[in-house]
RNA sequence: GGCUCUGUAGCUCAGUUGGUAGAGCGAACGACUGAAAAUCGUUAGGUCCGCGGAUCGAUGCCGCGCGGAGCCA
């Protein structure tokens, strides 16, 4: 039997960190486990400060993939990490190895955790589909995917823009009800150890303030700067990312640095609640309060039994 | 000291020709299948600065206070 270990949980609540502490426990017991980065942000080259990644030094010799591996205008996607995550994740059990899938990024750990088929996508079609939201809007938009797939339809809000044309997007190319190909959630692709992390929440919102903060003076904007030849203005996801937005328009003047810092705090914040309420439904998560001393000593204690059971 | 403007939800502000109020942001909660650090939904918050007056009825009108901003001396 081969083990698989997770751990997620909303962002800045020390999961990169448990990470390696878990591979450390496992080296001590003559195993090896390494990590597995499930972030989407820190897939870029170059984003460093504002991922809140791990330098060489604080990985401490355990081996990180899926760290590094893109280019800022890469674009990446839950379907593709997928397609790259689970072979890799394989051959490591393959080499005796413990994976420790570690990272927040909601749709991606759904990816490779559960039994998550991707219906097809067609870039031509949806680029299509994206300009004729941007001219007839929403309703008419939704209208449409009513008529189409009267189920998916059921399922969506009728404003959400972004999910209405990946609605319509499948049933163009397919020709059937999106929500009929949907799989089961409630598998797993494989069995697995997932702790999860979390904090009071007023506590992690002070938290991610004074993170945001502490970005800035080491050097966020610096970052950024470097990163504008390299084409970050034009990354599709990578310039979506918090901070690094707000980084940009303050080196556009179109915000002062307050103002900024402030920004990325909040939308760190909002983004931490998401987090929280996708992890919340997985029923397989064990969940330790990230500031509960005793939480190491439970945990390795899952991960003895974890390897014990499964060999 | 005089004049003018101003005080409405946690914040920024709409509004009511007098019948006790709203939006954005924030908050709490939720949805989520190829951009998920995305996209979107629901709900809870108000002695409408205070006191007095006229009025059937005041957040709105009048008077007096208190707080804030500006201009003139």
């Amino acid at each position: 039997m081969t083990s698989l270990i997770a751990v997620v949980g909303p962002t800045g609540t020390g999961k990169s960190d448990l990470g390696i502490a878990i591979a450390q426990h496992l080296a001590a017991k003559g195993l090896s486990g390494e990590v597995v980065n499930c972030d989407s942000m820190q897939f870029y080259k170059g984003m460093d400060i504002g991922t809140a990644k791990l330098s060489l030094e604080e990985r401490q010799g355990i081996p990180h993939h899926l760290l590094d591996w893109l280019n800022i205008t890469d674009e990446s996607t839950a379907a593709e990490y997928q397609a790259v995550a689970r072979p890799l994740i394989e051959d490591l059990q393959a080499q005796g190895v413990v994976p420790i899938l570690v990272g927040g990024s909601m749709l991606y750990v759904a990816a490779v955790l559960n039994e998550f088929g991707f219906a097809a996508r067609d870039a031509e079609i949806r680029a299509r589909l994206e300009a004729e939201l941007m001219e007839l809007g929403e309703s008419e938009m939704y209208r449409r995917l009513q008529k189409l797939a009267p189920d998916t339809a059921s399922r969506i809000d009728p404003k959400n823009g972004r999910r209405i044309v990946r609605a319509l997007e499948v049933v163009t190319i397919t020709g059937e009800d999106f929500a009929a190909k949907l799989p089961d959630l409630n598998e797993s692709w494989q069995p697995v150890l997932e702790i999860g992390l979390n904090s009071e929440r007023a506590n992690l919102v002070e938290r991610l303030g004074k993170r945001a903060e502490l970005m800035w003076k080491k050097g966020l904007l610096d970052e950024v700067q470097s990163l504008i030849p390299r084409g970050i203005r034009e990354g599709k996801t990578s310039s979506h990312a918090i901070g690094y937005a707000q980084a940009l328009a303050e080196l556009d003047g179109l915000m002062s640095r307050e103002e900024a810092i402030a920004e990325t705090a909040r939308l760190t914040s909002r983004y931490a609640r998401r987090q929280m309420s996708w992890f919340r439904r997985d029923p397989r998560i064990n969940w330790f309060d990230y500031q509960d001393e005793s939480r190491m000593t439970a945990i390795l204690s899952l991960v003895d039994e974890h390897i014990g059971r499964l060999g």
